[in-house]
DNA sequence: ATAGGGTTAG
């Protein structure tokens, strides 16, 4: 095609090439597969290669397949050679420039860019503004985000949208101000842009994260009164948030309620409940779980699986764990490191640790990579098993591999090296400059201090006690618990009691069923009955009962007791909670 | 004609 003038030729073939790169471009739109990129780059050289060159809007449709390929500075190079090529931009172009830049973290520059459209003399569209809130929200600047969608509404610059209120809700949720996300619900009802599902169902699964069920079921209710029809996401949101409160038969009945209202439960919505039966220990009720799904015709996935396997691992039960696994394979499904993860945790649990270790170095030979709980799990079976040696040396493997230690590798590392009389050695670990951003953490005051006091050295016990304070640290229920431990052990029972009670009074960290049966028991060594006694009434007026230990040491009591004694009478009232 | 957001499972 050698068109030298302007003419009737070069004119149809321009119009001939534009259908025929649209064709092209609608084929990439709906296309999926591996050479989609390159198939969608090879159009666009083609495109910036022809004379005249195609219309701006396919240039538009085209990079715009390419970010929702999630491709984004491949899409900026694009657009930077079609400006070389001068083709120039316009608020479209720029407003997809804009969304790649904030996609890798560059809003700044995104706000660069709106400056650009201001110059060019374009009154930036609410589609360039949306991109701009939502480029704040994720660059987790929230409270900004929010000021620049107030100030479309104050400056009357653009009436916001579905578009622009999902992102501002989206935001306000993911930075925990759910309360201000439902405020913004209740504005949407109110005008004109009415609010759909999936703004409700955003505020109603963060609503369930933050433990505030009751609150997203009612919010649920509303928008049906609404004539908002909820869909499966919705249903999953509630079905997750029942579960994790141990709502499971309500979680249950809400899987019946939805399919009476034509809802279809989905593979997520059964993985749910599946993997919540399993955490509680009742694998066999997600047996049946799993049952039901495949009677609607759903395929158990990967994920499905691995709840199971874990759920049996957890139990102990390794052979119906392996038979899980057997399933899986007979199934052609890929089993990933979260699958071998639960069965390395499944060997270690059995302290059949040779076992772990055979299949931890198994799964590496054939190409998955363990990731940080593949390592704490192994660190911790190799503790357990009594081979410290081995646990720091695959520690410091762990590091050499790339992968940063997390607050529970320092954890299982700290508690490992106590249990195995290397306290010591902890604390050097401890004050180590490579664990110095994790060390924020009670917990591993808690391993240190309990870990000094078994050992004996109670005042260094004490002055990790001191230091928690000085760092700004909290003591949780275990810290008191633990200190409440050593300050018996030295015998400062007066001390001991005091701590019991300035923990609840000063600090409102409730003593709970351990932190009772620890005084109690160490009382009733000392034959301090009465001290004992009293406590023990006001642990089981608080629903506490005593553990094994505990109750075996009152016990003990009754040969030298008379039988209308308080002793008598707390072993009688435990033996009617039991 | 072309741009922007959103919720569910290990």
């Amino acid at each position: 095609m050698k068109c030298t003038r302007i003419g009737l030729c070069c004119y149809s073939t321009a119009s001939a090439s534009t259908s025929h790169f649209n064709q092209r471009i609608l084929h990439l739109k709906n296309a999926s597969g591996a050479t989609k990129l390159n198939d969608a780059l090879q159009l666009f050289d083609e495109m910036l290669l022809r004379q005249p060159p195609p219309n701006i809007t396919q240039f538009t449709q085209l990079i715009s397949v390419i970010v929702k390929m999630k491709h984004y500075s491949t899409a900026l190079s694009l657009f930077r050679q079609m400006r070389l090529m001068g083709i120039p931009s316009d608020p479209y172009t720029m407003t997809i420039s804009i969304n790649c830049h904030c996609r890798l973290n560059q809003v700044t520059y995104g706000f660069a860019l709106l400056a650009t459209i201001f110059k060019q003399g374009h009154p930036p569209s609410l589609a360039t503004y949306t991109t701009l809130i939502h480029g704040l929200v994720l660059a987790d600047r929230v409270f900004e985000a929010v000021e620049l969608f107030k100030k479309l509404l104050r400056d009357k610059l653009c009436d916001p949208d579905q578009f622009t209120y999902g992102t501002v809700i989206n935001g306000l949720c993911k930075v925990g101000h759910t309360s201000k996300a439902l405020e913004l619900l209740t504005f949407m009802e109110s005008g004109s842009c009415k609010p759909c599902v999936q703004h409700y169902s955003t505020v109603i699964d963060s609503l369930c994260k933050d433990r505030m069920v009751d609150d997203a079921l009612e919010l649920f209710t509303h928008m049906t009164e609404k004539g908002v029809l909820a869909n499966v996401i919705t249903y999953s949101s509630l079905v997750q948030g029942l579960c994790n409160f141990g709502r499971e038969t309500e979680a249950a009945k809400m899987l019946i309620d939805m399919e009476e209202v034509g809802v279809s439960p989905s593979v997520v919505t059964f993985n749910i409940l599946v993997n919540s039966f399993c955490k509680q220990g009742s694998v066999k009720e997600a047996e049946l779980a799993v049952q039901a799904m495949v009677r609607r015709g759903l395929h158990p996935n990967i994920i499905t699986y691995n709840a199971l396997i874990d759920g049996y691992c957890l139990r102990g039960e390794i052979e119906e764990a392996e038979n899980v696994i057997d399933r899986v394979m007979e199934q052609d499904i890929v089993p990933n490191i979260i699958t071998y993860n639960s069965l390395i945790n499944g060997y270690c649990k059995k302290k059949r640790i040779d076992e772990a270790r055979h299949l931890f170095q198994e799964i590496q030979d054939e190409g998955l990579i363990p990731d940080v709980i593949t390592y704490n799990t192994m660190l911790k079976g190799l503790f357990e098993s009594g081979n410290p040696a081995a646990a720091r040396e695959l520690f410091n493997k762990m590091q050499a591999k790339g992968l940063t230690p997390d607050i529970c590798t320092y954890r299982i590392l700290l508690h490992g090296m106590c249990k195995n009389s290397q306290c010591s050695d902890a604390l050097a670990l401890f004050r180590s400059p490579e664990s110095k951003e994790l060390v924020e953490d009670v917990g591993l005051y808690n391993i240190l201090i309990d870990g000094y006091s078994k050992c004996g050295k109670h005042d260094l016990a004490m002055d990790l006690f001191d230091e928690l304070h000085v760092k700004g640290l909290k003591p949780n229920v275990r810290t008191y618990t633990v200190m409440i431990s050593v300050l018996c052990q030295q015998g400062l029972f007066g001390k001991a009691k005091d701590l019991l009670r300035k923990m609840e009074e000063k600090n409102g960290c409730l003593p709970d069923s351990v932190t009772y049966n620890v005084i109690v028991q160490q009382f009733l060594k000392q034959k301090a009955f009465q001290e004992a006694e009293i406590l023990l009434e006001e642990m089981i007026s608080r629903g506490f009962t005593t553990d094994s230990t505990t109750f075996e040491m009152l016990l003990n009591q009754i040969p030298s007791t008379r039988q209308d004694s308080p002793t008598q009478t707390i072993i009688q009232k435990l033996i009617n909670i039991k």
